[in-house]
DNA sequence: GATTCTATTATGTCTAGACATAATATCACA
DNA sequence: TGTGATATTATGTCTAGACATAATAGAATC
């Protein structure tokens, strides 16, 4: 085992076990070097990532302290959705509904107003009929190939996660009723509980594609795992 | 600025470009030095962060490539749920429905069978009404304090978030419709759409709480952010 | 007594280089 | 021809120490 994550699961135990309380000093760096034999860029690592996973804060001159855990941090993985319901379900296809250039209105200002947009809507199907609903807008000024893409052969998610490295991603995630054309769609009654996601991608802060996806309640969750990280 | 930060911005510049697609090599640690006239370790600080973020891959002996974007990875920031409810509305307050000791029946495998538990319902209320309903276990082998912890006075999330500091958490995030109990406390019609978010709380491997939060689906989101951090 | 300057201290970032480890390429040998 | 030993190479982790920076405590000054 490392010497770095030696000292960091040690100082993480003791957080945990509540021997040192939020507030409390941990010894310096110096003394840890001592204790541990070994140099301070080490002990300066294990403290980084304590800091990454939001145990405790540094501040010079005064030492480092057991943080105040006011925010859950989680990580939230969002893998190719076709991804997940192939893997899911046992197989996947997406149904495309519609597909036009437009210019952006600035209605919903996700785009500056009048980017040339590429505006798809379609269907995912698992195994057993449909799973979700996608509506998208993607930047021709951003990703000028998404204009000729055929989105029969392959998923405006995939497509674009094979093609357009992101740099910047937003998600919302909300409970709607199902919508008219949502529920039809869907094969589900109208008003049923759906899980819309929403995600904005930027591109070093160019927005790049705005999507968003209805999920049916009963065939879709999300998960989010935390633990803090080493390095 | 610093060095790594140059580094890491630069290179990341090139990927978001294109210009460094999936599967490129990028130039060896050493002739990174050279070109940027610092020490291996500050390079590799640099590496290290976009490994962290995803954005690329590093082989002994073959080199550092440029990854597959295959996955969406994003922080998703649950704050005590109160705090959020005051920021949004104003003012806060959490109603005790129910509050009993049991031991755990194994039902749902949170918990090892037999654990003595503190079992709490209630309802989160903001300036215009309830917001979320709430179910949660508390294991008293891992939080003895809770088992006389007074619930009217403080909300069981912000006490535990105060007292309890945990080192894993797991999220579920789904959409239901509201059942009878929920849609009489939430005072919304039967089978509206609902946030359900179940979370799991571990101290050091042992369970600490299991919750079970309803939220109206008309008044609240979640929103995760991602950008790749530095260090 | 209040304010400003200065020394001290702990963290933040970096250097230059050592040794370990994993993966590959090469060569000798059966 | 195939196989195993060996050298090579790039990353992974670490050391020992330098200098920078922020925050504080105490001394000097108004």
């Amino acid at each position: 085992m490392k010497i770095a994550d030696r000292i960091r699961s040690e100082i993480e135990a003791r957080i945990a076990s509540g021997e040192w309380p939020p507030g409390h000093r941990i010894p310096f760096e110096h003394e840890l070097v001592v204790q541990y034999g070994c140099a301070r860029a080490t002990v300066g690592s294990a403290l980084t990532a304590l800091v990454r996973a939001g145990l405790i804060e540094r501040r010079r001159k005064a030492g480092t302290f057991v943080a105040y855990p006011l925010v859950h941090s989680a990580v939230l993985d969002i893998p190719d959705i076709g991804k997940a319901i192939a893997e899911r379900t046992g197989s996947y296809r997406f149904d495309l509904l519609a597909s036009e250039l437009r210019l952006d209105d600035g209605a919903n200002g996700n785009f500056a107003s009048g980017t040339k947009l590429r505006h798809v809507t379609g269907i995912h199907q698992g195994q057993d009929g449909p799973f979700a609903f996608e509506d998208r807008l993607i930047s021709l000024a951003s990703v000028p190939e998404a204009e000729h893409a055929d989105f029969t052969a392959i998923s405006p998610s995939t497509w674009l996660i094979q093609s357009v490295p992101w740099t910047q991603a937003r998600h919302r995630i909300s409970a709607i009723g199902a919508s008219a054309e949502v529920s039809a769609d869907l094969a589900i009654p109208r008003h049923s509980p759906c899980l819309l996601v929403e995600r904005w991608t930027w591109r070093t802060g160019e927005p790049v594609t705005y999507v968003c996806q209805t999920f049916r309640g009963d065939r879709f969750d999300l998960v989010a795992t935390f633990t803090p990280e080493g390095r």
